[in-house]
RNA sequence: GUCCCCAUCGUCUAGAGGCUCAGGACUCCGCUCUUUCAAGGCGGCAACACGGGUUCAAAUCCCGUUGGGGACACCA
């Protein structure tokens, strides 16, 4: 359940709020808010696109992988400026170049190519931008809104360790506000920090979290630049959304604070600020912020384990926001659908096993070729050697059933090993016991029956002919076909068994059953152990 | 510790004061189908954190309590 009365109706209401609006509202006691619902996007929609383009950002630090939570908070931007027909932007923020990485670049760009989460325009690198963050500083410098500060790490030190016992005041008391510079200590290079307001307070008129407050005492002077003359992230964010036109900025909930230090500086420039809305974190399974303690993965991870990029998209949507009990829906009608106002505001754990079953839904919806495609490196990777035609073929004809029978790509790859794996094909344990000398009997009849058919190689003209034999023998067809999928398959699960004779052919078919049939019970027994 | 935020089945969620002794999905458990395993079909278990208000009526609005999370760097 979440509460329209806090939140602001949409990023919009400040341009067209309300009495544009009003025009629209039905003449009668209904509610202000149940009109809200009332006026139809597109009506909505036609207005925004009049009055303002939505330019959203994601904006990574590159200091890991592309993450569960990171791949998010990229996806509702996109698909806002989507929705919206607006601009979706890629800042990379690598500012801190002792911790950013090039690898880490590639891994997001990958990453959010892989996910077709595509941004407009070329990505733009934050440390490209430092002349113009250190204008700005100089700028607010001169406008008195900032400051020299002289303090040294030890002194901050002791600040926040007098904080935390005296349970009041937290960071940087402000010793250098408003200190004449001559009293500057020899020797200790600078940082600048913001004159911050002290009296009264901030608000924040959240897209998702609604009004926020905060007492203007409770933010310190924050650094703008640091004794090394670099600019800090709190500067160069909000600079550079600025710069770049940015309406919305739609990141983690763990800005919240962020953003309303942050408006101090839209303030202290006199920059209009964006729109916020922090969305909701990903936990983990302990409902703690996910992190690499839980084992969280880079997205290229979910990739080589064989997730789609279309169900993680899909699952990464449905967390935290929803179209009212859909929970498959494609990319497009997402964008139709997304509206920043059904985020929900409470944290959601990251569930595994409901990935996989969405992951499991498009896998059986892909095509079979295509599928095809996404396997043969899985099962390269397994057999050591690449699938050649033949076998590429015989998946192909398998992928139908073979589909069903899989959550992930790697799950698939092992499921149909043995449609490609040389002869003679190993065993598994279990296989081996419906191997035993009861079995190699039946089996024996059975290949005999096989060779000597006349009729076609086809899965019913095959089933039609063993039921046939399983009624002369007086056994049941299981009692048949339990060592026949042990020896074709080196298992005992496996798809249906005459279509698995069909696909691997006679000739296949028949060899594999002599091949078990030549080997030595103790062989078996030895290959089992192997296994 | 201080500040901020959050609260419906185990998990993701529907819910906009009366359509709801709360619906869907995942998980789990039955049954069915069946040559195995799946898939499919049918069914089941399972939630409004608590306490006060407001109202004819509260999961829904207000206040408090409790619980959970996040932020408190010369990181981003």
């Amino acid at each position: 359940m979440r509460s329209l009365r806090k939140r602001p109706h949409d990023g919009f209401d400040r341009v067209m709020w309300p009495c544009e609006w009003l025009d629209h509202f039905p003449a009668s006691t209904t509610s202000l808010r149940k009109c809200c619902k009332a006026i139809t996007k597109s009506r909505i929609k036609g207005k925004y696109d009049k009055i303002m383009k939505i330019v959203t950002r994601f904006a990574p630090s590159p200091t890991g992988f592309l993450h569960i939570g990171g791949a998010r908070t990229a996806l509702f931007n996109w698909l806002y400026a989507r929705h919206y027909s607006g601009v979706f932007h890629l800042r990379i923020e690598d500012t801190d170049k002792i911790r950013s990485e090039a690898a880490s670049i590639n891994a997001i760009l990958n990453g959010l190519n892989w996910l077709n989460i595509l941004w407009d325009g070329d990505p733009i690198f934050q440390s490209t931008r430092i002349n113009r963050h250190i204008e700005i500083i100089k700028s607010l410098l001169k406008k008195g809104a900032a400051y020299y500060c002289y303090a040294t790490i030890e002194e901050l030190k002791e600040m926040r360790a007098k904080g935390k016992n005296t349970g009041q005041f937290i960071g940087y008391d402000g010793r250098w506000r408003d200190r004449d510079q001559r009293e500057a200590p020899p020797g200790v290079l600078p940082t600048i920090r913001l004159r911050v307001q002290r009296e009264g307070e901030t608000i924040l008129n959240d897209l998702v979290q609604g009004r926020v407050t905060v007492m203007n005492k409770q933010l310190d002077d924050m650094i703008l630049l640091r004794a090394d003359a670099t600019p800090t992230y709190m500067l160069s964010v909000v600079v550079d959304d600025h710069d770049m036109g940015v309406t919305h900025v739609i990141r983690g909930d763990d800005h919240l604070m962020n953003a309303l230090r942050q408006a101090q500086i839209y303030q202290a420039m006199g920059w209009e600020m964006p729109q916020f809305a922090h969305i909701p974190l990903i936990h983990g399974p302990d409902g703690t912020k996910l992190s690499k303690r839980h084992g969280a993965l880079g997205v290229e991870t979910y990739r080589e384990i064989g997730f789609l990029p279309e169900a993680i998209c899909n699952y990464l949507t449905r967390l935290g926001w929803s179209h009212g009990d859909i929970e498959i829906f494609s990319t497009n009608q997402a964008v139709t659908w997304f509206d920043i106002r059904d985020v929900g505001r409470s944290a959601a754990r990251f569930d595994l096993a409901k990935l996989t079953a969405i992951n499991a839904h498009y896998l059986r919806r892909m095509a079979d070729s295509q599928l095809v495609k996404l396997l043969l490196p899985h099962i390269k990777t397994l057999i050591g050697v690449p699938v050649d035609t033949v076998g590429q073929c015989r998946l192909e004809a398998a992928m139908p059933s073979l589909k069903l029978r899989a959550r992930t790509i790697s799950e698939l790859a092992k499921a149909a090993l043995f449609y490609v794996q040389p002869r003679p094909l190993s065993l598994n344990k279990k296989a081996c016991q419906y191997l035993d000398s009861f079995g190699r009997a039946t089996l024996m009849v059975l290949a005999e029956r096989l060779a000597a058919s006349c009729r076609v190689w086809e899965a019913q003209a095959l089933e039609d002919d063993i039921r046939q034999l399983a009624l002369e023998q007086n056994l049941t067809l299981g009692a048949l076909a339990r060592p026949l999928r042990a020896a074709l398959t080196g298992a005992v699960v496996s798809p249906p068994i005459f279509e698995v004779m069909q696909i691997l052919g006679r000739e296949e078919s028949l060899a594999r059953l002599d091949d078990v049939l030549a080997c030595q019970c103790e062989v078996l027994s030895y290959q089992c152990e192997e296994l």
